[in-house]
DNA sequence: GTGAAAGCGCTAACAC
DNA sequence: GTGTTAGCGCTTTCAC
């Protein structure tokens, strides 16, 4: 019946017997037509079965209320709460959001590059991806509006949390307890990615360690993929040294589940014989009872979000590094330390002068 | 220095000496280029800064290399993970994705009649979520290329599991180990979409207790949210039955996750006193123990990604409905019964002798 | 309140 | 291999 031409704007002004600026103010709701004229018109597009092209308006109005949200492979669920709660954002603000994954470093440049030497959208937004220098200055010269939310750059309003504060916190909360052999378990490993909040917080932990005069041991400190299974492997290789630790911080919930499970496995009890905490608090800590540090992460999203709106509006976007706060929560993976029921050897809480 | 005026393709060309087309040409990588102009050209793009528009170059090229995903707001693991695997393939064929979310049957009409009414993008795929008879027409009237993934329509390309066998599959392995009395913790309720897998699954334990002559007890199906924590108190409250399950198939592993603390909270050993098993084989499924029914998420999110692109390339989809296999993954959270150690009443081991 | 017409910035067909 | 040019389908002045 119908054939596969594309009706546009020019057929639905002739057969609605007006011009096509009549079209498109009806198209735009604009005030300015006859109650009548809106009428005759928008049944005629009904009619027509006409589709106005989002493309030809983009062009024409200049802007594609479109944004680019560049993200890494959403296998992160932190990554994916920031991200859900940014799009929410845009499109509460008349905005469409295109989402580009990175997976690999190549496929960020890809994606950078793209981003900085065409016009694709109306602004963009970098998530928990940490650009290097090249990417920054091309962004930078393409003058596309630009907010970060997990990652920031110089003159970039960036949403962030201090995340070398976050593994201080995880770490002293350890301490706190009583623990002094406190291994890490982190991701990081093997991905040509630069995520870089694993490493502050691990850096953290540094510092609330040396801060306390506990020696930093390499050996407790072990790094792999995202992902449980990875941390499970960790930490069984940790529980099985001459001298474990009494406490492992993992720098995200994901893998402190991997964590839990190899200590169950090694018949290791949490909280009694282990103390375990991680960070970002998922809805799945609160249910394993999960000790950890909580972030803002939908918050994060929101504030990346709005504040693109704002730039692309024109309108003042607040602080240019923005810091969401970071909370200990303590539940049931956590407890003081008993003496340890281990190795009973010359270094029992004295991991202070074990070899740096 | 630069002014806010944004560099066309003319001013390039003229700036090399070029015609428009040229410039074009070079854009587009045509090998119809003399490497010398080529290069000349490449090299005033740089210095004018020039970023050519994807919109203008969609409109004239009657396409705009996007699609549109429409997914329930990202809340769920198994909807990110399908979702995560179609937007690389999209990428892989050089296909932009716009991402748009659906948390309210408002928000899911807004979004389909807008996908349906506007020319937006060359296709589009809805994923896990229901729709009706409305907007199926709507999106058939509109003609545009549409694959599915979770969710299916007549006419339309769907990539599906079959969740009946699946619920039927969970309820049939714990019957298998001896269980007669058990439970249905699900989500959908309170949530205005037409999520239909819950139901689904749930249909197929009812038919798996049938077949076996069991009685359908309505006090052992409880339905809450998509959380964890819903989960948990559902399950609290079915474990201070007068007679409570010895099994729990709950219709996700997000609601295991919570049924698994909630017995633990209740002092309720898994598997001793109560077996749990979810559904999807989440990555924290295999960690935690959880037995499970594996179903392929990230291969659902390939085919509905590829099979749009084949759509939109005018190739072959091959078969309508595409039906993914399920699998009963048993691992330590499902163990045979024992003779039950709660209320050894009259009705032990023979519930289908309780009032249907 | 409506019409006419000038772009928006590119691609692709055609000519040379 | 390169130039010319006619659209692509809208929005938006500017008249009236």
């Amino acid at each position: 019946m119908a054939s596969a031409h594309r009706v546009n704007i020019a057929e639905v002004a002739t057969a609605a017997g007006v011009s096509v600026g009549t079209v498109s103010r009806v198209l735009n709701e604009s005030p300015n037509v006859r109650e009548m004229t809106r009428r005759r018109v928008t049944e005629v597009i009904k009619r027509l079965n006409y589709r106005p092209s989002k493309t030809a308006a983009s062009l024409s109005r200049g802007s594609s209320r479109t944004v680019v949200i560049l993200v890494p492979f959403l296998t992160r669920p932190s990554v994916v709460a920031r991200l859900a709660s940014a799009i929410r954002v845009f499109d509460d603000h008349g905005f469409d959001t295109l989402v580009r994954t990175v997976e690999t470093a190549a496929q960020c440049d890809r994606h950078v590059a793209a981003l900085s030497a065409r016009d694709e959208a109306d602004g963009a937004v970098v998530l928990s991806l940490r650009l290097n220098r090249v990417h920054l200055e091309a962004l930078r010269s393409s003058r596309l509006p630009l907010t970060m939310v997990d990652t920031e750059a110089p003159g970039v309003p960036s949403t962030i949390v201090d995340d070398v504060r976050g593994g201080w916190l995880a770490t002293e909360h350890l301490i706190s307890l009583g623990h002094r052999r406190i291994a890490f378990v982190g991701d990081g490993r093997g991905c040509d990615l630069r995520f870089v909040s694993t490493r502050r917080r691990l850096l953290g932990y540094r510092r609330a360690l040396e801060h306390h005069g506990l020696a930093y041991d390499p050996a407790l400190v072990r790094l792999g993929q995202h992902s449980a299974a990875s941390a499970a492997a960790l930490t069984t290789r940790l529980l099985a040294l001459a001298e474990p630790p009494t406490a492992i911080f993992a720098s995200a919930d994901t893998l402190a589940i991997g964590v839990l499970a190899a200590a169950d496995q090694a018949g290791r009890a949490v909280p009694a014989d282990l103390s375990v905490i991680g960070f970002d608090d998922l809805d799945a800590a609160a249910q394993l009872g999960l000790s950890t540090i909580h972030q803002p992460l939908a918050e994060s999203g929101e504030h990346g979000g709005s504040r693109l709106c704002a730039l692309i509006g024109g309108q003042p976007v607040g602080r240019l590094r923005e810091e969401l706060p970071l909370t200990v929560v303590a539940r049931a993976s956590t407890a003081r330390l008993k003496w340890r029921p281990w190795p009973v050897g010359s270094g029992a809480l004295q991991a202070a002068e074990t070899p740096a």
